[in-house]
DNA sequence: ATATATAGTAGACTGCTGTACCTTTATTAA
DNA sequence: TTAATAAAGGTACAGCAGTCTACTATATAT
């Protein structure tokens, strides 16, 4: 189907793969999972779109999991930017352009949590491929805060991320709404915790 | 295999259900998963161990996930009590015992969120059930520490609370340790956050 | 050319959830 | 006693993910 025809010396025996396969499965997932919902898709639909025998998919991916994650990998992880505004700027324009993705791709990101807790192998890929590198990048701003003298040096910003991350995960989880009002409220709550971390225990 | 023998007049005619079946089946559930997890017990286990035919379990209860829901509501629901301690102590006894009991269960809870994620029937039913009988003991554990003036007026419970589940679902979704140290770190950031909250936003 | 190695397609297979159906059993109503 | 009603057990079914196998196609190595 397609014409791989490098000389390419230095390869393995055998018949080369077919370099538009996997694309062609990237593209079928993602629009099919948009379009009708994680599980009201099925790998044998996404093979048949992409004109590729099933097998072909589980020959790249471990499973439908793991393909629709690289599917959406790409979208949820473009706005990884730190600007030099103010540290509670960068958090709300994180969580601006992060709910404006979730519109769409939220019903996504819900079924691969949910494929994680229930597939140890793919709980490690998602951790690591895509929880872990969305909390660098709040770390990352939180740091910077730190740097600037913004927040002290004392600020638990671990414990802040996962607090962050965790308060929308939660609402994403049960179905509630993630709009601007949230934001304000989440950024507020949080961020005099952070500043006034220091001076806590005192009662 | 029960003797409902009751006289009973007004009654639906038809045989009447064994009211042994549904503890049998939520004893079967509780323990075959506790033992070998949500996704390795099957419906079909549940009810060869409850000694009961599989479409027993379907006229109780919708599937799988309510099923399990129902056995494990009664011991995650047991903490219930708001004591006179200071708020921040309440919420530290609070998390000891659900960490406590999520060594034994959070598997399952995992598992039933994972669940409420694909089918859109049973996240009402865990919402209204679960997730929110839970926020509201922490909503009243920092009422009533306004009211009693260890907090401002103005704290934002609301959001307080989606943060303060919203870390350990965090955690407890991505397998990450749910101890001691996560204790005291949440219950630092979120108190000096519920403290300071009135005069922030000066900067 | 020939052997070897690997990808591709197609279809069968297992085990799962949830549903449908059929027969038997227990109860109420007449 | 008989009819109606509904639960119980058991089997079959559809649709799914993921595995396996047989056969074909395409590359490298000799």
């Amino acid at each position: 189907m397609a014409m791989p025809k490098q000389p390419a010396s230095n390869r393995s025996p055998g018949r080369p793969r077919d370099a538009g396969a996997a694309p062609a499965l990237l593209d079928a997932a993602r629009s099919l999972v948009i379009e009708h919902g994680y599980e009201a898709v099925s790998t044998q639909m996404i093979a048949d779109t992409a004109g590729v025998a099933r097998q072909t998919l589980y020959r790249r991916w471990p499973g439908k999991a793991e393909l629709v994650l690289d599917a959406f990998l790409q979208s949820v992880m473009q706005d990884e930017a730190v600007g030099d505004q103010p540290f509670e700027e960068e958090l709300r324009r994180f969580l601006q352009h992060l709910f404006r993705n979730l519109r769409r791709d939220g019903g996504a990101i819900r079924s691969l949590i949910a494929s994680a807790q229930r597939d140890a192998a793919f709980l490690e890929t998602f951790r690591t491929r895509f929880a872990l590198r969305r909390a660098e990048i709040v770390k990352a701003i939180l740091r910077r805060a730190v740097a600037s003298g913004e927040l002290p040096a004392e600020a638990d910003i671990e414990t802040a991320t996962t607090m962050f991350h965790g308060a929308f995960w939660y609402r994403l989880l049960l179905g509630q709404p993630l709009d601007d009002v949230f934001i304000e409220r989440l950024l507020r709550l949080l961020c005099a915790g952070l500043r006034a971390e220091p001076e806590t225990l005192q009662r």
